[in-house]
DNA sequence: CTGTTAGCGCGTTCAC
DNA sequence: GTGAACGCGCTAACAG
């Protein structure tokens, strides 16, 4: 056995303990680790493997981050990760990543904005090659903020001005389309549900996309962090009953869909004809609510694909502008 | 402006331009980066501090690390990220560790065993100062893995004759207390309605502590990847009639209690009398799909808590025995 | 208070 | 086909 004494017991067996044991050079070592095999005997190449193997050894990969300048980690940091979507997104980043070799991590700013910048400073400080963000700060702070210059790509929440590549949704767009279905129904009333804060931009643009078709527009805010589910119950209550026009209500947001609606089904106040509802989607949990319902569903899995396509040319030195790929929702 | 000459343009700046430009040693500079200001005149400090802000300088971390052997990264491989309770606890680990210096990152296994198994790989060559697990890999494999002895901690999923320290619910308790519950009303029968795979050991202990008290158990598998909505609920509906005896719809998750349960109050089919639903919920979504509903509460936030304090005892060299940690749900 | 210097472990020429 | 030696950027003694 060999010597272990340091911190936390990590292996001190290093590249010449292997080179020793194999009898060659610490450069044959290194020429195996990184799969130069064509320049070596077989022979040498089985000893230097046997060595490795009979060891222990694990290349210290602070070592080899300092030489290469790359750890093949790219840094995620999502708005908040009990988010369906946020994970979805990881997901379809990590799917592109790791077809080269690359590989995610995710951090969570838990829709905090001195809570994301802080992420951001250690993403910079760490050796990440590079950074995907669902930003809630701004253009002026993250650029303070992240540093050291790498690639940034940001994606899911729409940013003015960036000098990074984005990937956004049609929020505008289908929130408009989905709105001028029930008004082509006969539905001149929106009672929208949103979250107060989270994703500004976001739920403005969806906001504005309804008010472009229907104007009469009640908004029902909801703490994301905490609210009384029985309140807002009445308040919706009172909201429908509050009209004799055809009410649409709309949720900007899948969870107000699943943790209200269906309660408001049982209690016989939506029946699709005088009273629908639709909404933002993201998990299809929300589409069995009710056989007629019809939503907007999103594709956080190919936003994230798609941010990681651009993060992988990026990476590969191929400087995108600063361009902005649209990934449509869809309803219906 | 210096020069930007690697790849992706990270900057080159290094220690000793922010020495050259504040007339100092490079020592000075570290030692002011590193916060020892004491052994430093506030005059020298101020120039160190300006030249770095004006070259721009960024330490490199994997120099630092290389001589530090500490990165301050603890790798999370959760499960999968989708269910609310992995990203849960992974917010409790980061609460604790945050607390001393510590960031975690997160990992998704996406319920693969081999996946798991690579994920490990990953976090075992790079320089992580600690791991902990939600497992589905067993302990052997496990072991052959990680190679590079690191700090590990077992989180949610039991494991047989683990070597590092645990955190876990009372499963089987649990689930007995809540069958019980219903049997003392009179119930006489369950219907279990469980994944096919994901979370073996929780799934199994579940269902012993169902069985421990009524053994009349009819399974409903369903898959998590893809399934049937409207099958599902023509086979629970079926299960339901095909018995005069009052019945218990016994979820093992709470996604299950989300997406089919509804509906089934909808169709009058559960009355709280002759049918009644429980199940074990993560969110407090479930709780609100009817007002006698009882359900089985965890806490995969104090999970996550609880292992990020054992991980904070190893990391500071307070080497614990493989305990064992029970963080217990409630019913009620 | 501040500077000098010897490693940390690995990748990579350039010789052999 | 293989090895010796330098350099990556930083920290931590040890000098002064």
């Amino acid at each position: 056995m060999e010597k272990k004494t340091q911190k936390h017991g990590k292996s001190v067996v290093k590249m010449r303990d292997v080179a020793a044991l194999a009898n060659v050079s610490i450069a044959t070592v290194s020429r195996y680790l990184n799969g130069n095999l064509d320049r070596m005997s077989a022979d040498t190449a089985d000893r230097v493997a046997d060595a490795i193997d009979k060891l222990n050894y694990v290349p210290n990969s602070a070592a080899r981050q300092m030489v290469k300048k790359s750890s093949g980690l790219v840094a995620v940091v999502a708005g908040n990760i009990d988010d369906f979507f946020s994970t979805e997104m990881f997901k379809g980043i990590n799917a592109m990543l790791e077809s080269k070799g690359y590989i995610g991590v995710l951090f969570d700013s838990n829709s905090d904005l001195d809570r994301e910048k802080h992420l951001m400073q250690i993403v910079s400080n760490q050796y990440f090659d590079g950074a995907i963000l669902q930003p809630y700060n701004t253009v002026q702070v993250i650029r303070e903020t992240i540093k050291r210059p790498m690639p940034i790509v940001m994606a899911d929440r729409e940013i003015e001005q960036s000098p990074w590549p984005q990937v956004v949704t049609n929020n505008y767009e289908v929130a408009r389309q989905a709105t001028q279905y029930y008004k082509d129904k006969g539905f001149k009333r929106v009672i929208m549900i949103t979250s107060s804060l989270s994703m500004a931009a976001n739920r403005r643009d969806r906001y504005y996309g309804i008010q472009s078709v229907i104007n009469n527009i009640d908004v029902l805010e909801v703490s994301e962090k905490s609210y009384n589910h029985k309140k807002v119950l009445e308040q919706l209550t009172t909201l429908i009953n509050g009209s004799q026009e055809d009410t649409l209500i709309f949720a900007l947001k899948e969870r107000w869909l699943t943790e209200f609606i269906p309660r408001l089904f049982y209690m016989g106040l939506i029946d699709n004809d005088h009273v629908a509802v639709t909404g933002f989607s993201d998990t299809g949990t929300a589409q069995y609510i009710d056989a007629k319902t019809k939503l907007i569903a999103q594709n956080p899995y190919l936003i994230g694909a798609s941010s990681g396509e651009i993060m992988l040319n990026m990476l590969e030195g191929k400087h995108r502008d600063p361009e902005k790929i649209v990934v449509p929702a869809k309803f219906g």
